[in-house]
RNA sequence: GGAGGGGUGGCAGAGCGGUUGAAUGCACUGGUCUUGAAAACCAGCGUACUCGCAAGGGUACCGAGGGUUCGAAUCCCUCCUCCUCCGCCA
């Protein structure tokens, strides 16, 4: 969430950048105006019950002493008068609860500000293509195959499997397909490590904490699969166990960037999805994906975000697949985010393009439900900066190769991954 | 799942109802000494909120949340977590 220090000092800037994301200017100024009138009160508040409170350390060592000394009338006195202050104490703790709640529920309600360079607009279709395909697409024969379909042809997926042992959009793959799968995530893996990310497992299920601090809760309670007996919820994505190593966490100055990547699978319910998106790989409820996190002193996350969104840029390259970068709108600009590159795949199949990467710069607005920190040279403490990206995810990626790499022959695997495979060609 | 023992500052480790935000050691930072370094000695060294231009105050925090008490790191309850042993299992 935003912090209320930078809501104060940047009252305006944050109004404006929000209209972005479709909110009133007005609105939101009003919202802003009130959460700063609560924090006024607070602070009022906690001033008098501070004061209140030293008062009642101090007669209750005046107590202490006076029971020593055998001054039983004494401290009986002192005591009567502490009795009256606590009670008074209660009811400010009372009043700084309530302002708090108040303050913390308009604090989650709002959305990360946009960086200036993200453009107005309601969903994907004002998105900012900042990198067209300029190449001529792939030129398939007439009897080309959506994925479904080759998959299907050459045994290397099997939907309908999945269905059965799980449920719809839990494929299962199998043979090549496999292997192919495989092949990615090493590839990706060593190509991260290339660019000095340290390579973790990390746990696939996270704790409520976790999943909070990284912005899934409360807004994407629905997206998660939760397990209730045990209070856990399934990741929908690397970028929550990754980010969760630094909650609580006071870096020095010199320890920047960090720099984790890891493999994991995701889950995601995907509530409401519907029509043609759901085809084949195009969106599933389980998929693969590695995932490149940076932590960042707040004066450099900006070029970091350009490095991500070049290493990213580069798999696709190797991969030799058609790509377009996107800079998201407001409006489709995830909640926590500042600042997001999409990166889209064309698949010739289906003649269509497919978001395989997210890249984005988060700012502090993770970083303050992290409570991640660290230590300037003067000693003094600030929020850091978080940034993370798909390196790739997978389900997708699979599509676009089996679709843009198909011949009469068969399916040629892109040069780049041969090292991993022990074929050339599914056929 | 059963039985037992723990969770205190960066680490180790005291304290087990009353000037204890917390001894001591190590680590770290600054200084003295030294040609330099080491050693020795001196000083400093948590986080959050808050008042203050600042210097410097106040409050909270000893796994988390409640409770008892004039007063709790210290007593009670609940939860989390770690370790040891037994059981079960990959």
């Amino acid at each position: 969430m935003l912090t209320l220090k930078k809501i104060i000092a940047e009252l305006d800037f944050i109004a404006k950048s929000l209209t972005k994301r479709g909110y009133n200017e007005d609105d939101i100024k009003d919202l802003l105006h009130e959460l700063i009138s609560h924090d006024k009160k607070r602070k009022s508040n906690q001033q008098a019950n501070d004061d209140l409170k030293s008062k009642m350390k101090d007669f209750s060592g005046q107590i202490g002493k006076l029971y020593k000394e055998g001054r039983q009338n004494e401290a009986s006195k002192l005591k009567a008068e502490v009795v009256v202050l606590k009670e008074k104490i209660k009811t400010y703790d009372e009043n700084d609860k309530e302002l708090k709640s108040k303050i913390d529920d308009i604090l989650l309600s709002i959305p990360n500000a946009p960086h200036n360079s993200v453009p107005h607009g309601k969903n994907e279709e004002d998105n900012e293509v900042v990198k067209d395909w300029t190449d001529p697409l792939p030129n398939l024969a007439g009897d080309a195959l959506p994925h479904w379909e080759l998959a299907k042809k050459y045994n290397l997926i099997d939907f309908e499997l999945g269905a059965f042992i799980t449920g719809s959009g839990f494929p299962l793959f199998r043979n090549k397909g496999a292997k192919l799968k495989r092949a990615l995530i090493n590839f990706f893996l060593d190509e991260a490590e290339k660019a000095g990310y340290e390579e973790i497992r990390p746990p696939l299920m996270v704790n409520e904490a976790s999943a909070m601090a990284t912005g899934q809760l409360p807004d994407k309670e629905g997206q998660m699969y939760y397990m209730e007996k045990d209070d856990l919820y399934l990741i929908p994505t690397g970028e929550v166990p990754i980010t969760n190593i630094y909650r609580d966490v006071i870096l020095n100055e010199n320890d920047f960037p960090q720099k984790v990547t890891a493999y994991t699978p995701c889950f995601r319910r995907e509530a409401g999805s519907y029509g043609s998106d759901v085809k084949g790989l195009n969106r599933v409820h389980q998929f693969d994906k590695v995932e490149i996190v940076q932590i960042s002193h707040p004066d450099e996350s900006y070029k970091l975000l350009d490095q991500m969104v070049s290493h990213v840029e580069n798999l696709l390259i190797k991969l030799e697949l058609p790509y377009r970068i996107l800079r998201l709108c407001g409006g489709d600009l995830g909640f926590t985010s500042a600042l997001t590159y999409d990166f889209e795949v064309y698949s010739a199949g289906q003649k269509k393009w497919l978001e395989v990467s997210s890249v984005s710069n988060f700012e502090s607005f993770q970083s303050n439900r992290l409570k991640l920190r660290f230590k300037d040279s003067n000693g003094k403490i600030h929020l850091a900066h978080t940034l993370n990206g798909s390196a790739l995810a997978l389900a997708r990626v699979v599509a676009a190769i089996l679709e843009n790499f198909q011949t009469p022959e068969g399916i040629v695997v892109p040069k780049v991954l041969r090292d991993y495979l022990n074929f050339e060609i599914i056929n």
